[in-house]
DNA sequence: GTAGGGTTAG
């Protein structure tokens, strides 16, 4: 049976997507993950527990999982959600649906959740796995506590999970990416040997030398490498490339290309890829084309990155309008591209003042096919607000909530940075409901972004909604501690 | 989720 609630609620989400038809209420269809979403982040609690146990949506892992990543940018709901339906008679999580819950608690810091899912995850016999290790310590890298990373990592096999050479490569991925490459190489020296490193530990760790820009550092791990008795491979040779580009060592990446060639090394799609962009980015486009146009020659067939890269260098060092002749040409041949294709001709557009193209071409990536993430809308919405139509930002802004893709930390330092270019006091206000519904949602703003509004309500006398914004910074953890409500 | 190429602007 279907609550009074529920249909309420129902019916005023179908009323955003159709205008029409507004007599007849109808439940979203099982697999609508988007209506679903959006009925979550709508109703309160004590309604979404009524909602969960109706018959009325067939459960499946695969729509869970859906509505969790579709709530990523609002974990509280997300986790709420998640636990809500856990106690459903019938429906029992998949393994994939508690990473995911792992994920989101981990990333908004919440640690005792994280771990009282990981032994939930364990009793229901469901994990835990070498990937909700990689989602946990790569939270705690990225929140500052490698140290923390690195005792849970070697204490995998106390909740079931053995460590492995995988997992411990993937470990040491994490702490490269995370800019911890000093870490991961001491690690790799000390259990190189327990774990019996392997060329693909070796690439790891030269690609995180060369992505802290340390080429000299990779080149010493390549030289290791091959002390120890293990070849290089192709990937190796194309890391060591892509760190000279990428550390601005143009003439040594272009020596190394052509010992490489000397060597007769096979060279892929990737190498080429890596060499149109390095060339590219350093402001050499026209040596750019002729390794684009050689590759071609070689029958080397491009992939969409090679095309992303190529259109990003056209937008940057030469023109947009040169930019969108290779983006027609790659349409031409058969090609479909993808959202970072259009978002980098979009964000080129944006560049040139082209504000109107650049949202023509938002059209046509729908109309393509093609799904805008929240990088286009946050590309649009911080020009539209750089060149002060901060209406218009405001615009794009509600257009995306309202539909297929929620808006995320960028999108709201974004548009309330905005909200300071021009000296409004109306603006003010919407910044200060805005930063209340990024801590509603489960972002920490910076201190900065709450002491900038304060300041303003203080000025212009508003006490009562500052005081309003600092139980908001109170919730999320930011409220200095001399601070008493 | 064992490795390599393509997404902001400051």
């Amino acid at each position: 049976m279907l609550s009074p609630n529920y249909r309420l609620h129902i019916s005023s989400v179908k009323y955003k997507f159709s205008s029409h038809n507004l007599t007849t209420i109808t439940p979203p269809a099982a697999d609508d993950a988007t209506a679903l979403s959006n009925l979550i982040l709508k109703v309160d609690t004590k309604t979404l527990i009524h909602n969960l146990e109706t018959k009325s949506v067939c459960w499946t892992p695969d729509l869970v999982n859906k509505i969790l990543k579709r709530l990523w940018n609002h974990g509280p709901k997300a986790l709420q959600f998640f636990n809500l339906l856990e106690r459903h008679p019938t429906y029992t999580h998949s393994a994939a649906s508690f990473d995911h819950a792992i994920d989101i608690a981990a990333r908004l810091r919440n640690y005792k959740t994280v771990w009282a899912l990981v032994a939930r995850m364990r009793k229901r016999m469901l994990g835990p796995n070498p990937k909700t290790f990689a989602i946990i310590t790569e939270r705690y890298v990225s929140a500052g506590k490698p140290d923390k990373a690195v005792r849970v990592f070697l204490s995998m096999h106390e909740y079931g999970c053995q460590q492995d050479l995988n997992s411990f490569n993937t470990f040491l991925d994490v702490l490269c990416k995370s800019r911890r490459v000093e870490m991961a190489y001491n690690l790799f020296r000390v259990l190189k040997r327990r774990f019996r490193g392997d060329t693909v530990s070796y690439n790891i760790i030269a690609n995180g030398f060369c992505l802290i820009k340390r080429t000299p550092r990779a080149l010493e791990v390549l030289r290791e490498m091959v002390e120890s008795g293990l070849d290089p491979t192709l990937k190796t040779y194309n890391v060591i490339l892509n760190g000279y580009f990428k550390s601005g060592q143009v003439k040594e990446a272009w020596q190394f290309l052509l010992e490489m060639k000397r060597r007769k090394c096979e060279m892929d799609v990737v190498t080429y890829t890596t060499v149109v962009h390095g060339f590219g980015v350093a402001g050499e486009v026209q040596k750019a084309r002729q390794v684009f146009d050689e590759m071609l020659e070689l029958g080397i067939l491009p992939s969409v990155a090679t095309y992303n890269a190529f259109i990003q260098v056209l937008c940057k060092k030469d023109n947009v309008e040169n930019a969108i002749l290779v983006f027609e040409e790659m349409v031409k041949k058969g090609y479909t591209p993808n959202s970072t294709t259009y978002n980098v001709v979009i964000r080129g557009l944006c560049h040139v003042g082209k504000m109107d193209s650049a949202m023509e071409y938002l059209d046509k990536m729908k109309r393509d096919g093609c799904d805008p993430n929240v990088q286009t809308y946050n590309v649009i919405i911080r020009y539209y607000c750089d060149e002060g139509e901060i209406e218009k930002g405001l615009g794009v802004f509600e257009k995306m909530g309202g539909g297929e893709c929620l808006p995320n930390l960028d999108t709201y330092n974004v548009l309330i940075s905005g909200m300071f270019g021009r000296k409004r006091s109306d603006d003010l206000m919407v910044a200060g409901k805005l930063l209340i519904e990024m801590v509603d949602r489960g972002f920490v703003p910076r201190k900065f972004t709450f002491n900038r509004i304060l300041n303003g309500l203080l000025l212009t006398g508003n006490q009562d909604f500052a005081k309003e914004i600092l139980r908001a910074q109170s919730r999320c953890g930011r409220l200095p501690r001399h601070f008493r409500l």
